[in-house]
DNA sequence: CTTGACCTCGTACCATAGTCCGGGGTTTAG
DNA sequence: CTAAACCCCGGACTATGGTACGAGGTCAAG
């Protein structure tokens, strides 16, 4: 588990250099220790937590969120209890967000099963649904 | 069915009424009707359609995609099956989401299950897993 | 027939999330 | 020992997704 430099970090994550020094900024990467020569020495495992925060980003989750998200584990100064109020609020969220994916799946299903029997051209009709379905 | 005002549409759908226009110059709204003196007049399901595309949004597709998941309904020139797999697309990475999320909600649950049995303080630890798990 | 609330348009401005630049020091390979 | 490749930092720049502004036209009520 020797540490990564900043750069070396960034290719294993797939992420730009400037992006890793960016959430190190907005506090989504703890600040690292640093060589001698003032050179930023990254644990092996921030590899994962800058994947995990592309992943939430995808999701729709802000720079601020994922912070909050992560800061579910650190927090001092919070009691058990807070923590899990968060928590849970946090999992309503996400189930929320499940649905709505579910529900937009589900459309595009029953668009690709319409499909199936569509002449070759334009003919191909009312795929309303898409708005329609989501309410 | 009465036609809407931008302002009336834009307070039914809960947005500001600069964003209906910044999403009709989009191409994410059709160009509606206009009265005689220029009005815009939508048909009562645009508040609808603006629904979904902030949800749409809460769930990481960009205007762009939001733009090209809508556009799988009115596409002339192309054939049912390039929308079929063009449809079929767009479900593998809603999937994709929806295990995300999962994952992530999964290891809240975890928290929150750990959390019942903590001190008050900032006992409740390593909860690491949030990055761990999700790989 | 004017006042206020609404609409038109174009343009300017804002926040978020990066990304790039450039002057400087460091480290490594030849 | 020097050149290439890497790192530092601050600050400027970009793209996306809006939001605000202002000059002007419209519409409904008194």
């Amino acid at each position: 588990m020797k540490p990564l430099t900043i750069g070396h970090l960034a290719k294993e994550a797939g992420v730009n250099l400037e992006t890793v020094r960016y959430y190190e900024r907005r506090g989504l990467l703890p600040r690292p220790p640093r060589s001698a020569s003032g050179y930023r020495l990254f644990p092996a495992d921030a590899a994962r937590r800058l994947k995990f925060i592309r992943r939430a980003q995808e999701l729709g989750f802000s720079l601020t969120e994922i912070r909050e998200l992560s800061s579910l584990r650190v927090s001092r100064s919070t009691t058990s209890g807070d923590i899990r109020a968060r928590a849970e609020a946090k999992i309503a969220d996400i189930e929320a967000k499940i649905k709505s994916l579910d529900s937009i799946k589900k459309t595009l299903r029953k668009l690709t099963r319409v499909c199936d029997g569509c002449a070759p051209l334009a003919e191909c009709p009312i795929l309303e649904s898409l708005d329609r379905e989501n309410a």
